[in-house]
This record gives structure tokens, C-alpha cells and sequence, in this order.
DNA sequence: TGTACATCAGTGAACGCGCGTTCACTGATGTAC
DNA sequence: TGTACATCAGTGAACGCGCGTTCACTGATGTAC
């Protein structure tokens, strides 16, 4: 093990990381210290001499998941309105619904970060912004602001179906619900300018 | 205070009722017994004499709400398309967005719902069955399974659009997306049948 | 009508446990000479 | 090149506290006679 800044910013990016993934898998409240710095290879005292508190973790894991997703999905789309339709038909696969600790932070975590510490909060607005300004620009490539809230409302409704086809019983509905958030994306997407 | 069998059975009522409203704030993982049990006026042991466990108390409470937002909202609108109208505005209206205890329980509670044990997926499931039937008769009155799908995405892109706008911190943005809620629903529910 | 007793809703202390956080310590590393 | 020392990433026991659950108990009630 080598003992240089680099490591330690090293390390300290992998408490991140691994961190996002069992915020998303347990909860914010579900998972503890020790488990968030065991998934690390560390201990729980560890935690404080990177962070200076959980929430602080948390809310540096949050936003470093919003961050890893507009960088190694949405940025990685084909350019324009063709872009959004991959990210959607990906978004609603069965496989990103089923990996849950790879998959979407907004549908694994939207409503705890509502109640979150402020700091948590404004990190995952930040994060939502990034990805939205992606999307505005896909949708509106000549007048992005123009676009915003249609992809913050495209963003709110891929978020909340995902959930939903998560949280139902019966597989063969969940199923059915994922290839309808595929229609539905693609109707708000071609939605009228005024819509 | 009385002492006959009406009078456990509004305990037990009331002890859902509370206790919905602590989990809808808190969350399943963020309410205590203790805290779940003094909403009702009781003691923490108390829980035992009615439920199993707090789980049970849980998958209760998860069931209660969905049922009481069907027959307090869903139920009380105007017949047909123009009830379903009334909802999403009554949805998405910044006053709903703000009183949590007295919310809708999807917005609240359905990323953590995915999490639970199946007991409360199976609850949830069957509550969410009720609302999106209702939906789906409002939609197709004529032949309301074939508006099922359509019901189950319109209620996921409500509660995932809710659950963004309360977790934005910027205000104005978030009153803004309620209002491209009620935009984006319309769309929905106006959208070709094959769509 | 009055008294003794059975019922049972609700209490609250205690259980073992995991929580977030603190801190004295370890031991491997790079550096000084 | 070899040795002494300073640095510091990481350890892990301990802190007080709240968790979900158990259970011996209280005391108000309805009932029996």
C-alpha cells in the first residue's frame, strides 16, 4: 500500500463510490457507519477522517451519484432527440430496474432526499440540474431554457415509474408498466412546444 | 373511558391512522415505536397488544393509506375523464406538495416501499390496484382493462414528480414543475389509445 | 345495593443490539543525517 | 547504506443513545352473587 496524497484521494473517492451504491440499496436511514466503511475495506472510525459527519457522506455521495450518471450514461448518448430515446429505452429496462445498487439515485433515493438536510438536498438539486441542462439541450438544441421543465418533468416521471414497476408485486405488471414508461416518455417527449 | 370491544377497535384504528401520517414524515425507517405509539396517545409496549410487530403495524398503515386516499380523493371526484382532471390539479396543487402528513402515500413512501419486506410490497400492490382500476374506469369506461397500463404509468409519474418538486430546493423551479405536472398528465391522458 | 373478583387495555422498565461519534493507539511509510 | 524519527492512514474499543421487543405489573371496568 503505497502512503501518498494520491492514495488517500484515492481511497476517499472509493468511500464515495461504494458508499452510492449501499445508500441505494438500503436507504439513507438503512445503512450505518460501519457498513458504509466496510464496504470500503475500512472500519467505522475511518469515516471521520475523511467527512466530518454521515451527512456529510451522504450528501457527498449523493452528489457524486448524479454526477457518475450524467457522466457514464446520459453524456454517453447520441447527440439530439435520438439520445433521449436510447436513455429512456435504457432507463426502462428490466435490467437497470433490477440493479439496484447501478442504477438510477433518483429512483432509489427521491423521496428520503425530500427529507434530507438541507446541504443533501441542495447537492441532489445541483446534480438534477446538470442532468436536465443535458436534456433541455437534446430537446431544445438552439434554445435550452426553453426546454427545462419539460425534461424536469420527463426527469420526475422516469424517477417515479421506475419506482413503482420496484415497488409492485406482481413481475409481470412491473414488466408491462416499464415498456409503458417507455411510451409515455416518447409522448412527452414529441408533446407539443406549449405542452 | 369505555371498556368494550368498539373501544379496541378504535384504538387500533387510530393507532393506524397516526401512524400513517409518522411514516409519511419520517419514513418506515426514520419512525420508531415509541415515537409511532405517543402519536396515538400510547406507550411503546402498548404496540404489542394490537399488532405483531412494528413490520405488521407497517403493511397496515401502508394499506390504510392507499385505501383512504381512494375513498377520500379518488372516489369523491366527478365521474369520467373530467374527475380524473380534478385529481391531478388537486395533485398537483402547492398545497398537497406541502402537507406530507396529509399527502399522498406513493410520493412519500414508494422508493422505501421497493425496499420492504413483501408483506408491505404486497399491501402496497394491492392499494395501488384499487386507485389505478379506479383510473382506468374514469378512462375506458366502456372496456377499463384495456386502460390499466395507461392508469399505472399516470400514477407513477405523479408521485415521481411530486417527490422531485419536494426535493428541489429551489422554490420557484419546483412550483414551476408542478404546473408541467398538470401539463404533462393532460398529455397523458389525452394520448392516442395506442400510445 | 354493595362487595369480591375476573378481565384486559395500557404502562414502563428492562433486554440485547446497532446507531453515530470520539479518541488513544498502531504500524507502515518517507525523510533526515 | 543504515539508523532514528516524524508523519499520518487506519484501527477498534468505548461513549451515550434510541432501536424493536418482552413482560410483570397497574388499575379501571364489567360481572357475579
Amino acid at each position: 500500500m503505497r502512503y501518498t496524497k494520491e492514495h488517500k484521494q484515492q481511497t476517499k473517492q472509493r468511500i464515495i463510490a461504494t458508499a452510492g451504491r449501499r445508500l441505494k440499496r438500503d436507504g439513507i436511514d438503512g445503512s450505518g457507519v460501519a457498513t458504509l466503511m466496510k464496504d470500503a475495506g475500512l472500519t467505522n472510525g475511518t469515516l471521520y477522517a475523511y467527512f466530518t459527519s454521515k451527512d456529510e457522506l451522504v450528501t457527498t455521495a449523493v452528489a457524486d451519484q448524479m454526477r457518475a450518471q450524467h457522466e457514464n450514461i446520459v453524456a454517453h448518448a447520441a447527440p439530439g432527440r435520438a439520445g433521449l430515446e436510447q436513455i429512456v429505452r435504457w432507463y426502462f429496462s428490466p435490467e437497470q430496474r433490477d440493479s439496484i445498487d447501478d442504477g438510477c439515485p433518483n429512483a432509489a433515493l427521491l423521496d428520503e432526499i425530500a427529507r434530507s438536510t438541507d446541504p443533501t438536498r441542495q447537492a441532489y438539486t445541483d446534480g438534477a440540474l446538470i442532468l436536465i441542462d443535458d436534456f433541455a439541450a437534446r430537446l431544445a438544441p438552439h434554445d435550452p431554457p426553453s426546454a427545462r421543465l419539460k425534461a424536469l418533468g420527463l426527469l420526475g416521471m422516469m424517477a417515479g415509474t421506475l419506482q413503482l414497476s420496484r415497488a409492485l408485486t406482481d413481475r409481470q405488471l412491473a414488466d408491462q408498466l416499464l415498456e409503458q414508461g417507455i411510451r409515455n416518455a416518447l409522448v412527452l417527449l414529441d408533446a407539443e412546444r406549449h405542452n
